[in-house]
DNA sequence: TTTAATACATAAGAGTTTTAGGTATATTTG
DNA sequence: CAAATATACCTAAAACTCTTATGTATTAAA
């Protein structure tokens, strides 16, 4: 595994998570948002566009098109589906890392 | 994601770590401890064997086969550059954890 | 006015895990 | 004792996710 790659999984449920907080986003706002707030997490559009599909596709997400300027943008939300899958995503997470706590033995991460 | 399959690359940090704790291991061995330990993560001999052999192949791993009764066991041991990478892994995992708890705002564990 | 940023997208390839087998020995249980 | 389970190794096809490499087009900055 490359230093910086995602660990399986991770790339839904940032998207996810994210919608949580913020309602409504578009692909190329959730690249630059990840950016932003985690400098060693890098999201690939080559990734992300085809989540978002499957996501729309599994009746997580919805889109909405606005245009702007002569541009469309493709604001995605969470459907109810989206935001009990989002609940169910985060409690994986933690699951894992305390799965992996026992393992390791170690106090992982504290913030 | 299903709830209880492994995050991308964690089966390479647990097999690394494992061998740190406990000098050398069989195969099988890895699979009962980890079940033992963790029980909602699952090491599927599917996954393990290759994963081994890799790691073996790439010089992070050193084998010595001991005879048990009339069947063979493959034993693995960290070689140096085995040792290296255990400590990049966890560093690794460490900042995964970091960076999503930056993103889901949220303290993820605290053991 | 050329470059960089914004904004979407797909497709080939690489890498990891699952699923589904296969072989053989050793132990437990009915 | 026979049959089932546990131990112990293995591989291969398929599924899944991400990377890398493109492509198109609009807008802003240098």
């Amino acid at each position: 595994m490359k230093s910086n790659s995602l660990f399986k999984g991770s790339l839904t449920t940032i998207i996810l998570t994210l919608l949580e907080q913020n309602d409504k986003m578009y692909g190329y706002e959730i690249t630059q948002k990840v950016k932003e707030i985690a400098n060693n997490l890098k999201i690939t559009e080559g990734a992300l566009y085809p989540a978002l599909h499957k996501l729309e596709g599994d009746d997580l997400l919805t889109v909405s098109i606005e245009k702007v300027g002569n541009r469309n943008r493709k604001y995605y939300s969470l459907t109810e589906n989206g935001k009990e899958e989002t609940v169910n995503k985060l409690n994986n997470l933690k699951d894992f890392i305390e799965q992996m706590q026992l393992i390791l033995n170690t106090k992982l991460a504290t913030q």
